[in-house]
DNA sequence: AATGAATGAGAATTCATTCAT
DNA sequence: AATGAATGAATTCTCATTCAT
């Protein structure tokens, strides 16, 4: 009947999580939909397509990162260790309890090539991650050296998060974050 | 008829490029079949199923990189800086020129939660890099230390070639390199 | 809420222009709602099912015939010559200026095999032309000459208009018209 | 399993039946695969999509009418009233025996708005048409009255091939034929 | 009257796979 | 070895329709 069940918001949650898991192509919109107690056909009354809910989901978090992590970068009441010590505690906590990495790196992996808006999304996301450590770190380093920096951070929390996922072990992605604070 | 078209390696290595480049599950027999000149049907000649070419064609970039680029670590004529700039050299080089990134990076996000014999195959890859890594480190430093650093430039490796497969630029994947062969 | 956006004859006119357009089984009941812009649901407020719709179009031309072309036929006030000119002069007004063609032509292929009821009508709406042009012409001819020619003035036209639709060109079908009136 | 169950041809035939009678939208791949013992995936080792389908349906009764019917216009063995007499015998031939009318113009109704590919094909069957008929005529008329002759005759003929399918009585139908030959 | 959310059936198409030739 | 034809299940997506609000 027409009673509503779930919110974009919901279905975007879902689709998030099986996307992680079993990946971007071999989630189907049945999946999604079983997920979330609706039948197929009633995702298309929220979404107009699987890409639809793809680029919604790369959206959905690029954005809660900007809200929730990215913004401790632009944090006037905080001086440069506190910052990069709550950027680094803020981004282990979502990638620690979240299951099966980081959607935008695994879908750049798996969609980058093949869909543009994705990879301008996912590039966006990357782009604001690298633009946030600069900014903590341009206060004591020079330009070149802070986004260097900022750039080697950016793919070693990557790899680490890859390495984490793929031997579901935490302590070498853990290491990696005391050691960039050390760096400070 | 009949004529001998196609080696099962020709395949594989057709296979490799489009999952790279298209990932494993938005890669369909049919696009590996066209790939290779062949029909659909024929593949099963020389593969069991689709996982089997998967699977084969992780094992194959695998003993790729132990008998060219792993095996540096345990030749017996180079020294400890010889062999990581060797090392390095060689990584760099097939990252360089293959497009698409890493095969086992890209499929142990899109396929390592669902299929356990990828999972494994992958895993074996990047403990065998790692033990590379480490048997070249610790002639120089203690074993803890070796093994950490050995993750860390895995995981910065993996990293940096997702970055070079995103942006489409190969700079500050070459940096890092440069930057691990300082460390000695 | 609840404007009084659409009448039941709004809804039937933009049903009208969309099956003589794309057909009566491509156009969707969401085209019929966009077109009106209401949302799907809505129309089930005034036409229980698309085949009432589809039914009640039908009709709606059927009657706008009947009540401005095919009443010249039993007009007292005419003389024979004066109601084929009036006759044929209407029938092409409404051809000329009606994006389509003939509503009543194109769903006969299209749905009289599958839909009794529309089959129905129309037969009843061609047989009504049939019968006014018999009316006309009985007064100068025998009865089985008029319904001879009646008969193949109606195919006659609906031929053109078809040549007319497909070739977007009415010079073929003005000729015919003119054919028509010299026989008297 | 991989026996030849059906041609190409098989496959359009039973096609081109299903069109005429439930019209082109209404005809699903898969009505088209029960009817020809197929199941629907399997349609697609012989045609690329439905439109596929459509158009080589429109071409083959193109082609059909091309070899069987209008070439009796180009028969240098005949004289004006053989040729006319037996072109129309041939047309008569296929439209009765044929159920469901002319496939060519039920779709140039139902989807010669919406397809430009069907459009053009269509245009160019009643082209050849009329271009068979001008041939015969040009011999007794001067160039202006072939054409116009010629298009009336086409015009007239689906017209009635059109009712004929409504009323289910070819009498009309025959009636025109026999008055097309006298005007010889 | 109108809407937003849902449904279930069915649309076209693609998938991995099989197997007689 | 390779092909062509077929399969059945699954894919994304659209359809007409319902109904609580």
């Amino acid at each position: 009947m027409a009673l509503k069940k779930t919110s974009k918001e919901e279905i975007l949650k879902n689709s998030i999580k099986l996307f992680k898991i079993k990946g971007y192509h071999n989630t189907s919109m049945s999946n999604i939909a079983d997920d979330c107690g609706l039948i197929k056909g009633s995702l298309y009354h929220h979404f107009k397509s699987k890409d639809d809910i793809g680029l919604e989901a790369l959206k959905y978090i690029h954005q809660y990162f900007e809200k929730n992590i990215f913004s401790v970068a632009y944090n006037k009441k905080l001086n440069s260790k506190e910052k990069i010590t709550l950027f680094i505690k803020k981004t282990d906590e979502y990638f620690l309890k979240s299951k099966g990495g980081c959607l935008l790196g695994n879908l750049a992996l798996e969609t980058s090539s093949s869909n543009k808006m994705f990879r301008d999304e996912i590039l966006a996301y990357f782009k604001a991650w690298e633009n946030a450590l600069v900014a903590i770190l341009e206060i004591e380093y020079d330009d070149e050296t802070s986004l260097s920096f900022a750039q080697e951070c950016v793919a070693l929390t990557q790899g680490s998060i890859m390495m984490m996922n793929l031997t579901k072990n935490s302590e070498n992605y853990l290491k990696i974050g005391k050691k960039l604070i050390k760096l400070f």
